[in-house]
Order: structure tokens, then C-alpha cells, then sequence
DNA sequence: CTTGACCCTGTAGTTGCTACAGGGTGCATA
DNA sequence: TATGCACCCTGTAGCAACTACAGGGTCAAG
């Protein structure tokens, strides 16, 4: 399959499909006489790994090394247990931020009762991290 | 006082403070004799308030804006309203995912118990997203 | 034989910084 | 007076993970 079908068939753009050759993610495939590159179902079925865990917001480095392990099944499976439990710390530790960050949020749209901005809460609020509740 | 100085007092480090200058965010100071850069009380509260912003997630451009509203106290205060309720509802947005993704996580690294890696469910799960239970 | 959809390479832009390299300044100490 | 050290300057390049061209080639249909 060409590149378009790939893109279509994985919901990777072609620019990121080829990105991801430039940097090593997949393996560049064989070309046709026109030089157009060539997919088989390895391809895909790899790239559509990658786009699984890039939406699970895992980095290339991290999928790197997961690809590494799959590509060695009699490796030690701890290796990838320990990626993904690392990376659910951090998407943990990402959403609890967030949350301090919509309470303060909140209570600073909250306080805007329209006017001019000489008198506006919101600026205000803004200015003087010290009114804050928490540490963000 | 110097860019050394307004660094400590904001918190924000010295190489950011220059690149503020340079997109225009902070105003140039005056200089010294020696080309030093001299900020004001001025400076340091406008500093102050981009630091602050930034912490609070809104972009370059939105401070920006909000900046603008700020140095004209005339205007109405309703776009400072806009622009922190929009930035709200997009952290919420963001959470929202984020949770979802992370209970799509937590159900993959719970699969895992150890063994090769030709077995893994973690390296199974990312090959595979029509098994997950949301769209992320 | 031309139109349009597709493909190619290579480079530059995005966001919000951060990190040099290679130089100048200012003050204290030997 | 020399010299060390902390600080400052400009300019450029790097980070992540793409995305967006520019400028060209290929191929099938009408």
C-alpha cells in the first residue's frame, strides 16, 4: 500500500509517517519504480501501535523502547510494565495539577462582575499570586 | 535594578526574562553605562503578572492580550472575562481527557503480570485499540 | 495532451522556553 | 597592578512532535 493508504488506514498524516522514518520510529520501507515507498501489513500494524500509544500521551523515546520490547518477544515484559506504570504516574500527576489549576481558575472567572478593567477582579487576580489558595 | 535581580524577585530566570523582551511582552528598560538592562517596580509587577499567567496555563497571546486590557484601564473588562472563562473551559477540556486516559492506562498496566514479553498485555493493549472503552 | 490526484525531497515554522559560545563589565582580593 | 569571579551582553541553536510549504516527479482518466 502507498503512503495515502497507510495515512487512511492508520489516521496517521503522511508527514508524521514520514517523520517517523526520518527519526527511526518505523522502518523505511521498499520503494516501487516511481520511488514511491511501499507498506505492508508490518507497517501498519506498527505504526497503528504507535498512534495508540502517542494518544496515550507516551513519548517517542518511551514508544521507542516499547517497540524495542515487542520486537524481542523473549524479552522480560517487567520493562514494559514499568514504561507504562512510570507514564500513568505522570498523567496522574498531570491531572492533579490541572485540578488546583481549574479550582484557582474558577474562583478568579468567578469574581468578574463586568465593568471597566481599571476595576477588573480578573487583572487583578492576575497580578498578585498571593491571593491564590494553592501553589500552581 | 538589574536582570539578575528581577530574575530572584520573580522567580522567572534570566534567559526568559531577555526572550519576553525580544517578543515583546516586556517593554526594553532603560540601560546603563555598561548596556546593563535596568527594570523598575513597572517591570517587575508586569513580570510578575506574565509569570503568574503562565503558572495559570493561559499562552504567550492571551497574556497578551490580557496585557493590553490591563494598560488601558478604560476598556471593558467582559474580553479579560472571555479569555479566562475560555482558558477555563479548555483546562476542564483537558482533564477530562486526561482522566479518560488515564483509567485507559490503569486498566493496560493492571493487565501485566510479568513474564515475556511475547505474552505482554501492556505491549498488546497499545497494538490494539479496539479494545480500549473510550476514545482518547 | 492536459488535468488532477497523488507522491518525492528538503527545509522552515510552531510554542515557550533553555543552553550555549564568545565576548564585555565591575568589584574584591593578593 | 593583576587576577579572579560573578555578573551582564548578543546571537544562534536546540528541545518535542509534529505541520506546512516549495518545487518538483508520476500516473490514470477524459
Amino acid at each position: 500500500m502507498k503512503i495515502g493508504e497507510l495515512s487512511r488506514a492508520t489516521g496517521a498524516n503522511i508527514e508524521t509517517i514520514r517523520y517517523y522514518e526520518r527519526i527511526g520510529l518505523l522502518p523505511a520501507p521498499a520503494r516501487t519504480a516511481a520511488n514511491y515507498r511501499s507498506y505492508g501489513p508490518a507497517h501498519r500494524s506498527r505504526l497503528s501501535f504507535v498512534r495508540h500509544s502517542r494518544e496515550l500521551g507516551f513519548t517517542i523515546e518511551e514508544i521507542r523502547s516499547l517497540l524495542d520490547l515487542s520486537d524481542d518477544p523473549a524479552r522480560d515484559c517487567g520493562e514494559a510494565d514499568r514504561i507504562a506504570t512510570a507514564h500513568l504516574g505522570q498523567v496522574e500527576a498531570k491531572i492533579a495539577q490541572l485540578v488546583l489549576l481549574r479550582d484557582e481558575l474558577a474562583r478568579i472567572v468567578g469574581r468578574c462582575r463586568g465593568g471597566i478593567a481599571a476595576d477588573c477582579r480578573v487583572i487583578e487576580a492576575l497580578g498578585d499570586h498571593s491571593r491564590c489558595e494553592s501553589q500552581h
